[in-house]
RNA sequence: GCGAUCGUAGCUCAGUUGGUUAGAGCGCCGGUUUGUGGUACCGGAGGUCGGGGGUUCGAGACCCCUCGAUCGCCCCA
């Protein structure tokens, strides 16, 4: 490589072969699952006024305050290069007036942007699926989200996932269940880890994931969300999960799972390889692969009417990384220019073209040292292979090499 | 932002306590062999050993700095 070659952005990646192919097979599942589910197709802008993510995902998260790639455009206005779906999905539904459509059932997938140290599963340029619900107050909605995202998950082949179900009820018992913490964590501040010490400030549910052993003894003493819970709150869980079962979704209830971002309300989920399983391993430490949940309160703080919504989104790489070797297809036929007679490569260029519109898939080989190209055909397995010479060609492969092929190519 | 590990050919990697002209496999190019064929052989191109500085008679190897990658922490998909 030369050294004035310019490199690749760090956390960017150029995806490849094998990769490549994983990767388009989880987004052609996802496009024919979501069809099954009846969700609709948005394409949505890559960037949008930052204050649609600082608003609507919360200024004291760490995806805003640190996390987010933004820049000012030629006219001095602040845009940012979108860390996540959901809110731009939400200032489309009010500046768009989708409230006609509601409730709304769409899906998108596409490059997202976070300004993070790249690791294994996670990178500053990622792809996610993305499915929303949008002005569906009933837990049915929830069922049905979920059950497509199980779905979606099984038909990629992807075992040992488990889906790990909270709530975290409607904004008075979040809160309510928020200050419980705070006081509880908040008697034992001195012993806990400094990054807990911080989280009580800015984020005290995510004490509760905490990784630290120090904080870990507090953890399982501390205030349950079930004690917080209205009974509007605890009906709408219930409905869930019933629902649920009745779906055939297999769940487990996950009392410490809170999701980082402020928007959610009620159900919260995600679906995390099981301890020790295959999957487990190849994710590393990112063991999310697919997460959301609800978030009725979204709308208002982008200044909209209150509207009801559920979503999710999974990482298209870690999905990828998942599914297991997509090895490419084989072509349907090579055709092999053996010697360099012109006659030869006018035969086969015409063989080439007439493949092709036959529905072929088909690559021509007709460069290097003659007596190897054959073997450069079959090192690529195709099908089948038709080599041409100066005075005629012949035909291995296909089906017996038989006069179909031949009448396919004119020859 | 913090920590650990690692940077040798297009790719995967050897390279002894520091010692001549830095190697192999795969891939690539040319030739021979085979001749309905995934074979075998011969030859070739391709490296400022990530970059800079230092120690030394001598550095791919040791030291410092720097850049990059990987994995982890925080956070998250």
């Amino acid at each position: 490589m030369s050294k004035n070659t310019p490199k690749a952005i760090r956390g960017t990646q150029d995806i490849f072969g094998a990769d490549a192919e994983a990767f388009a097979f989880v987004v052609e599942t996802f496009e024919r699952v979501r069809k099954l589910y009846r969700f609709r197709r948005v394409e949505m802008p890559v960037f949008e006024k930052t204050e649609v993510f600082s608003r609507a995902i919360g200024e004291t998260t760490d995806v805003v305050s640190k996390e987010m790639y933004s820049f000012e455009d030629r006219g001095g206005d602040s845009l940012t290069l979108r860390p996540e779906f959901t809110a731009g999905i939400s200032r489309a539904f009010l500046t768009n007036g989708w409230q006609q459509h509601a409730p709304l059932k769409v899906a998108t997938h596409g490059p997202l942007f976070r300004y993070e140290r790249p690791q294994k599963g996670r990178y500053r340029q990622f792809h996610q699926i993305d499915a929303e619900i949008i002005g569906a107050a009933e837990p049915q909605a929830d069922v049905e989200l979920l059950a497509m995202a199980d779905q979606l998950l099984k038909e990629l082949g992807i075992e040992g996932v488990t889906l790990h179900l909270n709530t975290l009820g409607d904004a008075q018992s979040r809160d309510a269940w928020r200050a419980g913490l705070i006081e509880y964590f908040g008697a034992v501040k001195g012993e806990l880890s400094e990054d807990s010490q911080e989280r009580l400030e800015k984020n005290p549910l995510r004490i509760l994931d905490s990784k630290d052993p120090r904080d870990k003894v507090f953890v399982a003493d501390a205030p349950k969300i079930d004690a917080f819970l209205s009974d509007d709150a605890l009906a709408f869980f219930g409905a869930v999960t019933s629902g649920l079962d009745a779906a055939g979704v297999k769940w487990e209830r996950a009392e410490s799972l809170v999701r980082g971002l402020d928007y959610y309300r009620h159900t919260a989920f995600e679906f995390i390889p099981d301890e020790g399983s295959a999957a487990a391993g190849a994710l590393g430490s990112q063991s999310t692969v697919l997460g959301g949940g609800r978030y009725d309160g979204l709308m208002e703080s982008l200044g909209g009417p209150a509207t009801p919504a559920v979503g999710w989104a999974a990482g298209i790489e870690r999905l990828a990384m998942l599914v297991g070797e997509k090895a490419e297809e084989p072509a349907d036929l090579i055709i092999v220019v053996e010697d360099r007679s012109e006659a030869a490569l006018v035969r086969a260029t015409s063989a080439l073209k007439s493949a092709r519109l036959a529905g072929l898939s088909a690559e021509m080989i007709a460069e290097g040292s003659p007596r190897k190209r054959y073997d450069k055909a079959v090192k690529r397995s195709p099908r089948a292979i038709v080599s041409f010479e100066e005075d005629g060609h012949r035909v291995s492969g296909g089906d017996e090499g038989g006069p179909d092929l031949e009448k396919v190519l004119g020859l």
